[in-house]
DNA sequence: AATGAATGAGAGTTCATTCAT
DNA sequence: GATGAATGAACTCTCATTCAT
């Protein structure tokens, strides 16, 4: 991050260091603005008033660094988002398998919310709010997911009737719950907080057994081969 | 104040149509316009002029029948939710129990999307833009799901690790699979459509058998007590 | 359709006269505005927010009648260009021929001019900023003008090396004097004012006979002295 | 940037002087870029911005060399409008007299357009945006067409009835034809162009004869009314 | 009760100008 | 002198809401 002589430009700037550092922090305290503002109020109130108000600079000085609002939002998911992803990978510990390591990453990703309590908003209204955005995260989320539960699946760690084309799906409905259980246990309500131990009980029973247990009832009525 | 008796409309020559009647008629068209609206372009672009245009009255008009644009909004989700619950129980066959039953009111809430896809903005939009709505549909949907799974548990059709606590947070999970499956492969995208069988056999495989096959990985972990 | 029966109140609307009058007085006041704004400082400082303010009316009324502030722009000259035309056939006697038609014609112009000084520069700041009504209106004007010569052609009255193919460019260049002579002598100059007398025999000058006097060098004929 | 110190002075129109002829360039080149600006999109668009991206300097140079923009604006039409003058002087051979002296400037002026287009709007927009500009440039140009037409007075080339006092307004009507001429049939047309020869001879046949041919009637006629 | 024009606050965005580097 | 980001006033336009008819 210190050194700056890497790239240089063929007008040579004279002092590029304090100029574009500056620049550069302005841009991010934007960021910064934004995603505080989102997460208190929304996108659809997320006016470039306030959010130059609170970064401390004036309107237009936005648009020398975003060419519209809508452009900064659809930098806002990429960023948070980032982070969330850096912050679950450093929590859970490497060594982790199976659901124990499922259910590290559902831990880990409630305190990311505990932390950042505006990322829940700038995720979920992104979907209508920064479609481009929300789309991108979901892929990379969901990519992600997947090649963990493949990883799981290469190991022998699933029931054997989970096949390659289920762990869409399925990491699909697991991020659903993290999103429900957050919104309804935790950082979605009204100030935040913790999402309960005994509630990610309820999520490890339901990975870990499933919840009906007749067998083969669930899968035999929709299910031919 | 007008005679709102609408049992004798034939009283006198000079009043044909009864107020009453004809007043709760603009009021529902005006929430089946704010429907399609809100389904089409979203709350944010939902305008009062474009709802009383699509419900062929005046825009002065709306504010006889809601006190405000949000007042309407917040009575959207209820009316349409309770269509969408009604719709489900009717295609659910009573004799239908267990993980079968359950994955027959997915299908049946997938169904109804197929055919109401405005629902899927309608609901989702609401958590941000209709939040008390919101909140009270989720409360109402979660009941029901509880109700259903504790008759589920009643009959000892559930796994035995699963408690009556269990309930809502699974409950919760199972709405939020629900909608991000169709978010994902059916109503959600572009052009709506139909969710494939073959992710509605991935629910049916996680809610039957759970994902992870070590027994009591899962929640030994993390339970202490 | 006039009738506004109580019997049949569903589609009639009962008073349209005030309410239509009402809503065409301030359209017209809009319009009467901006022409004085625009004669004032120019189409390019003619903010909606003065307009609106010398009318009278909030800004927001501006765009109950007008779909843009170029669409206003969009109309002025065609307003008052057919004042314009108006006020000009009214003074000229109808008796009048030949030069003497002519030159009747450009004074009545330069006293619309007086009276309406703001005329001048909504016509010709347009050509760059209301360029369809500019086009539109100087179609309007040399056909008329080309007609008015063409019957002059027909009776006789103009020279003889005068073909009906040339009336086109004359029309325009006569037209170019009025407008170039009200600049510098009239309406175009700061505080406007009247044309003096001398300039307008020049232009008759040039008009009746010409300016170079040799024979043969420019076209020949009909020059002597 | 670059080495412009080369500091041998020798008899060869080889100036070193590097600050001030930089500066010259500069200024020169902030010019060029506003004159080719404002012909593409006229004054108003000509945005500070779009003028030195086009000069190739930054945006606060621009503030080094003027004033303010208005000040650009200012020096335009004197810049090009020489330039024109030149041009036309360089196109008319010096033998020719009276009319057809004339006529050979109109054609001069027309092929100045045909190679500066741009010229065409930075005059006739100037008069309201640039309006010190265009006034000192109209008197320049109706001095030296003044002084031509003096010089044919007093060689006996005009009319018996034109007088010294008739100068002043026949110039200007004469620019006045140049002027609506080339917006209608040259260069002020989308895509520019070549003025016909047909219209220019229409111009000589109405500067050569005049326009009606019934003598004296034009002048004495509407003095009545 | 229905109408629909009037309202005005507030939105996003532009851009001439300034100024620290 | 050259730079280019920062500034903030001004712009056009939208829209929920009001209110006289």
């Amino acid at each position: 991050m210190q050194d700056s002589n890497a790239t240089h430009a063929s007008r040579a700037p004279r002092r590029r260091v304090p100029r574009a550092e500056r620049s550069e922090q302005i841009r991010n305290s934007l960021i910064e603005a934004a995603a505080a503002v989102v997460g208190e109020v929304g996108y659809a109130d997320a006016s470039v008033a306030r959010i130059t108000a609170l970064a401390g600079v004036a309107q237009g000085t936005f648009y020398n660094h975003f060419e519209s609002r809508q452009h900064l939002f659809d930098e806002l998911l990429p960023q948070i988002g980032q982070r969330m992803i850096r912050f679950v990978i450093a929590r859970v510990h490497p060594d982790l398998r199976g659901a124990a390591r499922d259910v590290a990453r559902l831990r880990a990703y409630f305190e990311f919310l505990e932390e950042n309590p505006a990322f829940y908003r700038i995720l979920y209204e992104a979907e209508t709010l920064a479609p481009v955005a929300h789309a991108q995260h979901m892929k990379t989320i969901i990519a992600g997911y997947v090649r963990a539960l493949s990883r799981s699946l290469d190991r022998g760690e699933l029931h054997q009737d989970i096949t390659e084309r289920d762990l869409e799906p399925i990491a699909l409905m697991l991020l659903a719950a993290r999103g429900y259980l957050s919104m309804h246990y935790g950082a979605g309500r009204e100030g935040g907080g913790k999402v309960p131990d005994w509630v990610v009980d309820s999520y490890a029973k339901l990975v870990g057994n499933g919840l009906f247990s007749e067998p083969g009832a669930a899968v035999d009525k929709s299910n031919e081969h």
